[in-house]
DNA sequence: GCGGCCAATTGATCTGGATCAGTTCCGCGG
DNA sequence: CCGCGGAACTGATCCAGATCAATTGGCCGC
């Protein structure tokens, strides 16, 4: 490891980043900046995926992570009686593909909502420097669990019984994790269709519509299309957690 | 000490493996014999917990991954308006804490569903052997992974909307999951009340005492309060799929 | 501008599961 | 053996959201 003395240049470093994606992830694991452009030079690979297209599919053999660039992708897994479930929706930094590590074979598909550019991360190559570098293996771990918790979060938000909660809920992350690249959180805009978000909540899409027509009504917020724009994010918050409604199913045992 | 050129003792380390859990876990990585019980007898801590008892609670800091021995946990998280989810169940062999690598601080709480006895695996020890056995960490990647998708699956089962396609998916991956420990998958020793198993599915309790009822006169299983009995595992593997009923909600896009 | 197409919205109706209110079952301590 | 207490089950009712059926709105090619 290097100077913990002469600090990284952070403006640099994020400029790298945006150019990878992937960098961003590393930039806890303590690794200096040498060993940041050297990782950066290995994992430059980039693809571009039109709307529709995929980025890999479910049973897909493994060999790379990728990282959005830009664009929006989401991940979908379909099973034995070719029903769907939309697992979630993928902005730019972040990571996709890790539900292979396991099974050395995609267990969901990856689809572009818009046109989106990917960084794609031979796991070869990133196991050559995982062994080089011993803060990145670390980090790998992290960012995997990271995804496990993603995914516990969304049990959590199909764990609701009221429509609206669930909808509240998935604006309310969404805004913040635009947060990070926009500086206004009250405009979101939704790649994703109307079924997706239904699905991803699993709901019908009637129910979606009406629900932002409901809201709109009570004025926490402006939907035009794929636009919304969050008026009162103090009600929106509210509406995540039992929103006036009574308590919830089974509190367990 | 064996020799790596010796092949591995299977029916011993099997021993080890009940005798620790962990060990379990690192057969895929291609370690040897001897390096697996210099493994085992640095994770050999165990802890013994009641009905009832807490393993870790969601805020605890991390420090250990855990292997259940014998017995059964639940994990649960709790929201900010103390709502609660049951994420999972916990049979014998299976790893418990991994949701704490993101974050250094559990996301979840563990409970002990039955008298239950684990295995304790500090993660300060685990990091010093990984770096010693590289196999080791790429298992641990794996396994993180792994209850990533396992994460999933419990998504794909929420999206469901019939509550009876719920019930029949838990039970029939409760009974694989039982086939690791028991010759006999057809009769489920259900450790968790009902509640416990509503909260999982997200449904009611009544739901779920209806359902297993209707099932019981549908002839596809036999209920005695903990133990259920299937009568039909074909029957109730049809129910799993869209059973009858019409086509599931949202089909993206 | 016009027509076709598809996503989104709205309206009307139906129903599965939530809610409310007991009742039954079973283990346990006296 | 009896009475108590908590879990499980059942029955009656209600309602949020699914389903079915149009309608609207926006976009694109002609």
């Amino acid at each position: 490891m290097t100077q913990a003395s002469a600090p990284i240049d952070l403006s640099q470093l994020r400029r790298s980043c945006r150019a990878c994606g992937l960098l961003e992830l590393c930039l806890p694991a303590g690794i200096d900046q040498a060993e940041l452009e050297r990782l950066d030079s290995s994992v430059r690979d980039k693809r571009t995926l039109e709307s529709g297209g995929m980025l890999f599919r479910q049973g897909d053999p493994f060999h790379a992570l990728y990282v959005v660039r830009s664009g929006t992708l989401k991940t979908v897994v379909q099973d034995a009686d070719g029903a769907q479930q939309v697992l979630g929706f993928h902005l730019p930094g972040e990571i996709v593909g890790v539900d292979a590590l396991a099974h050395d074979t995609h267990q969901s598909s990856a689809e572009a909502l818009e046109r989106s550019s990917i960084c794609e991360l031979p796991y070869s190559r990133l196991e050559e420097l995982t062994s080089q570098i011993p803060g990145l293996q670390r980090q790998l771990l992290r960012i995997v669990s990271r995804e496990m918790v993603a995914e516990q979060s969304h049990v959590v938000t199909m764990g609701r019984q009221q429509a609206q909660e669930r909808l509240a809920i998935f604006l309310r992350s969404l805004s913040e994790r635009y947060g990070r690249l926009a500086r206004d959180t009250t405009h979101l805009i939704l790649p994703m269709s109307r079924y997706d978000i239904a699905n991803y909540l699993g709901v019908v899409v009637e129910t979606v519509s009406r629900l932002f027509t409901r809201m709109e009504d009570l004025g926490v917020l402006r939907v035009s299309r794929k636009v919304i724009h969050i008026l009162r994010p103090d009600m929106l918050g509210e509406m995540c957690g039992a929103g006036g409604a009574r308590e919830r199913a089974g509190r367990a045992s």
